[in-house]
Order: C-alpha cells, then structure tokens, then sequence
DNA sequence: TCAAAAATGATTGACGTATATCATTTTGGC
DNA sequence: GCCAAAATGATATACGTCAATCATTTTTGA
C-alpha cells in the first residue's frame, strides 16, 4: 500500500547530505573529527530519510556476539533452579544469533557478595547485565563503574538502586500481594475469618511489598477477615513446616493461609499431613511441588511471576540497550494466578513440540 | 569456558566435506544437478561442524523481506480491535527487521467469506500467514493450496482444521472454562449455589469447549452449586443486557453469572444498574470496558488470552517457520486471571516506557 | 601568508550468504 | 572408447556496514 521504497542506507544519507560515506559513517560511528556543520547535516538527512542503520548487516561486519551474563543468587531453592534451567535450554539457540550468556552465581542476599560480584564483571568484556538485585546504596559504586564503560545493566526479579540501571524486568510485588489477598477474600463469600501469613524476611523488598499489598487489600475490602501477624520463615521449608503445623494445630479456625516467600514444600508437608479440612492456601512460585500440590488438592493458588517470560525478555531489552535501538511495545508483566486448572504444560516431563508439517 | 571457536561458515562445510563451495551451495539451497554422494558428504560435513546458515547474512545478500499476513474478522468488537491495535503498533519495529504485515479483514464467522480470503491470498507473494480460523472442511482445499506454494499457515486465537496449518496459537478454551468454574466454586466457600451461563453460539468451537470445561468441573469439584441452562445471546451487547436483566430480575438468588463470549458491555450495563446485591462475575478478555467494571466493581474476575502476546507469538513463529529454523523453547500461553489488582498498565491511555539512563 | 592541524573524500577489504556464469571434469549409454 | 549429459569447480558480484588507509582540501592561528 504504501509503496515499497526501499530502506536507505547510509550511503543515501550521505548523499543527501551532501557528504561523503566516510563522514557520514564517522558520524553514525562517532569516529569524531568531524565538524559540527557535518555532523547537523548528516544527522537531518538520517531524521529525513528515516535512516535506521542495519543491524544484521553491521554485525556481521564487525562480527560482533552479544556478551550477556546473568547475576543469579546460588539458592539451591526451586525458583532459581527455573531460572537457571530456562537460560540452559536458551542459550544454544541464542549462540546462534551471536549472543552468549553466562551465568554468575552469587552469595544469595549478600549485598557485599553481590558488590564484589558486580566489580568482577568489569574487565570481563560483558556487553550487558542483568542482575537479580538488592536495595543497597553499597551497590551504587560498582553499577556505576560498569555502566560508565558502557555495560547495559537491568535489574532482574528483584530491583536494583533506581538510578545505577536501565530498567527493571519483574513484576509488582505490591500487586501480587493485592492480588493475593483479593483471592483469599472471594475465598471467603462474605463470611468472616483468619488469615495467617508466613514470611521469609522482611528485610527483603520484595517479601514486604506483598505483605504490605497484601493488608492493604484486605482492611480495606475484607475487614470481616482478621489477619494474624505474619510468621517469620527464613524462606527455610524446614521452618515453615515446623511453624505451619504448630499454627494448624493450634488455630483450627484458621480460614486462609498466604505463604509470601519460599519454603513451600515445607507447607505442603504440613498441609498434607494435617487431617482437618485445611485452610484456603495461596503460595508464590510454579515449581514442581506447587504444581504437584494444586494438583493434589493441599493448595488452592499459585501466584506466579513467569521467570521463563522475564529471562526471555531481560535478553531481548539487553540486545535492544546494546544496540541503542528503541523497543517495540511490549506487553506487561503481570502477577499470574495459577489454579489446577489453566497450569501451563510441564516442560521438564512432557516435551511438546511444534509441528513443522 | 568452551572455547570461542568462531561458528562455522559454509566455506567451512565445502571443505570439510570435500567438495567446492558451489557444490555445498548447491546442496544448502536445493538447486539440484548434485550427486547423491556428494549431497550426503555435505550433510555429514553440516552435522558434524555444527553448521548452522547465518540467515542476517543471508537475508542481506537476498535483500528478503518477509512477507506475512493475519486474517483477522472485521468485527468491530474490543478484542479484535484490540489485536489491530497492537499489530499496528509493533509494524514500524518489524519493517525495520523487514518484516512487513497486512491486515487483511475477514467477514466474520464466514466460513464462506473466510474461504475466499484465504484464496485470496494466493498469488500475493505472502511468506506466512496467520489466520484467525474456524473448523470447516470447506477450508482445506485452499489452504493445502497456499502451503503447497510454501507459504506457512498458522492459526491464531480460533483453530483451522489441524492437518492444514503448522502451528496454532492461542489458549486451551476447554482450560480457560475449567478455570472459570473453579474461580466460582471457590467463591462460593462450600455453599451453595446457583449459577447463569451466557453463550455466543455452541456453534463457536471456542464457546463450546469454554462451557463443556466450565461443565466439567462444576459437575465434579462443586456439585452443590446449581448450573441453569446457557442463555444464547449471538454475542451482541444488547441481547446480553436485555436477557441478564431477566435473569437478575427473575432469579434474585443466582450467586454467579458467566458470560462465555462476547457482549460484555451489556452485561456490566445490566450489572451496574441492578441494585440488589449482584452475583460473582466472570466473563472473558481485557479490554477498556471489562477493566473500567473490574475497578468499578461490577464484575469479580475476567479471564484473557493475552491477543498481543499470541501475536509476537505469532510473528516469531511464521519467521522461524519460513527460515525452517528451530524454535527456543517458548513459555506457554495460559488464561491469564485478572482480578483489580493484577492489571496491566492500560497502554492507550498511559505510556510508560522504559527509561533509558 | 604559511605551515600545521583538522576535516573530508575516495577507496578498499572484510563479514557470510545468494546467485549467476563459464570452464572443466566425471559419468552413463551405446 | 566416444559423445552427450550430468556434475563439479572456480570465480565474481552484490547486500549494508565497519574499519582502515591515504590523499586531498579546508580551516586555524601566529
């Protein structure tokens, strides 16, 4: 429809402003020794010819590969297993579009671990990073550094300090704890009842953040619905069993119970193993035992914040910074709520393929 | 860690298989007049060396675009709406990657109409299609005629008949029913119940296998809760409000309502202007007015299939399908629960964009 | 005004693939 | 063992960009 005219090039930039290609690429390039009049004129004639250079094609001249590394705590828990397993499985299809990516464990909620982690990467060559983060100002100096020699750095699943990183790619934690408690609430028709909560750490952001969501919700929309004070965890699944069956034996009245951080396969046990009608149960994470468990009837929700969909796009904003090209809009982030049955097929078991017919 | 060994290039091939670069060449790229063994060296070479065609490379030297098209209906309805909208907004970004997109607008639920598009399309040198389908063997013909031209063929958001197209995209309506009866039966705390169905047609697959789940799980998890035979409405907003007046009028103790297709706004009219205590609402897809009558209240939970994302999905595979290339592991799409809380940023009215530091 | 410095132009060879041409070698049939 | 047909090799150009070199022009400053 509207005509193909095809995409131009540097050369027709150059020649519509009135250069030659080598000063139109020491512009585009910022070779420098240019005079300012050049550099204006080549730069109207890009904005007017809607010059947009080649990307494949500059790669291959350079014969660049994206040097990507991920910044991982080394918790041996579930969640992280995910994600690490996600990057494998990408990774060989990802070398074929010249990126590399590796993966760099760290301490887990160590903010010097996580520090000194970050001043490694300096002389390492990485073109981008993506770091699972912590609120810390002692990690302002490092990202500060490696941004300054030109690193692409986002914040991944937890956030980095605002400032020192590009963006972020994870989801509202405020949210997911609203989410939460307006689940536990629909849970309860109208009727009253008591809610226990399990936390890992309020020292953790994100643990916070959906503990604060979660009483938002429900003093303003439930205040039939009394909430306990939270259970102190350690995200420890030893410690959630423990205290889970503590509290069930004790408050057999209880009506919902939230678990805000990990050790669910310690609450599982516990709910499995308690005899009296179980509580309404919400937990975070979709991993193997949280799957299990909807299945099995111990939990009612998962809330899930798709750590496949954000790897996925952490790489592609990445690619995106590096290359200083715009990104197309992208659809949001958004806790997602898993019940038995819209549970997304299990790609460690069952290997479903496209069919290339 | 594993060595930088520079990925292999056809050159590499030629030689490691013994034959010249034009041989190789002509062995890649199918051009006949080649032995039988010297195929066979070539693909030995290809498998051992890991060879794997550099397409930037290849599409710079063949100048390629491609060329895809989505047959989508012509209903003026929100969700389609929505899915141009989007398709319109990710166009710029794709010609940039040369991919160019129509949009080519289908009568809708014609299988008459739908038939004569996808012949339609034949002589316009598309590369991939994506069509919003329907079950008919009326469509086989054409469409084995477009693949047969090597045009790839997937369906999106409603199936075509499975033999006929590579790939289809879009949720598991039976999954997405399943969900929203347990949504209800959890809302319900044990009690009973009584709940109205609304339907588009039966003859919809997606409405019937919505209902059947819906049915399903109903029948087995909540038996206590009654389910009324389904209203038929045509999925015209004005049935919708007229016959759930009736119902909220004539049945003052439903305790949940489910709209199965479309006419929302009908049914959210009808809801807002009832002034006994309304029933729990679910109905299906996002768009402007389902997320207004979430926060206003008057509906609990909508179900969505994500459309934008399904068309990334969409544009992804058709050009990996093209390039016969294999495709990364991709996260699965699921009905996605939105209650007040989990929403997505509305992108019509507030652009939030990534900020670039 | 002249030399030095700065800017510009012209050109070239990669990168990996597609595609074409033409010459040469091998094969098959009789 | 000869000829046509089939297969193969050798080679060139193009795609759009990067990066480099060298020659030439323009500007600057004392």
């Amino acid at each position: 429809m509207d005509g193909s005219t095809t995409t131009p090039t540097l050369s027709d930039v150059a020649r519509a402003a009135g250069v030659s290609y080598a000063t139109a690429d020491r512009v585009i390039n910022k070779r420098g020794n240019v005079a300012d009049k050049s550099i204006v004129k080549v730069q109207q004639a890009v904005v007017t010819l809607g010059y947009v250079r080649n990307v494949a094609a500059a790669n291959l001249s350079r014969g660049r590969i994206y040097r990507l590394a991920f910044l991982i705590p080394n918790s041996k828990n579930a969640f992280f297993d995910r994600i690490r397993q996600h990057i494998a499985q990408i990774t060989p299809h990802l070398s074929g579009e010249h990126v590399s990516v590796d993966v760099i464990e760290v301490a887990a909620f160590a903010v010097k671990g996580l520090q000194e982690n970050i001043s490694a990467l300096l002389d390492r060559g990485f073109d981008g990073v993506a770091i699972v983060g912590l609120q810390s100002d002692a990690l302002e100096a490092p990202l500060a550094r490696l941004r300054a020699r030109g690193v692409a750095v986002i914040g991944l699943v937890s956030d980095l300090p605002h400032d020192f990183r590009s963006a972020y790619i994870g989801i509202d934690n405020i949210a997911a704890g609203r989410t939460a408690a307006r689940m536990i609430g629909i849970s309860h028709a109208g009727g009253a009842g008591r809610v226990q909560t399990f936390v890992g750490s309020l020292d953790a952001r994100d643990h916070a953040e959906r503990l604060s969501g979660f009483r938002e919700v429900l003093a303003t929309d439930f205040p039939q619905i009394d909430l306990l004070d939270p259970i102190m965890t350690k995200d420890n699944a030893r410690v959630v069993k423990t205290k889970a069956k503590a509290v069930l034996a004790a408050q057999p009245d209880l009506s919902a119970l939230y678990n805000v951080g990990a050790g669910n396969s310690g609450l599982i046990v516990a709910l499995a193993e308690t005899k009296a009608k179980r509580p309404f149960c919400v937990v975070h994470e979709l991993v193997a035992h949280t799957r299990q468990a909807l299945l099995d009837d111990h939990i009612d929700l998962v809330i899930d914040q798709r750590p496949d969909i954000e790897i996925n796009r952490a790489v592609t904003l990445l690619r995106a910074l590096i290359d200083e090209k715009a990104q197309p809009p992208t659809p949001d982030l958004v806790p997602t709520i898993y019940v038995r049955d819209n549970l997304p097929t299990d790609k460690q078991t069952d290997a479903t393929k496209v069919k290339n017919t």
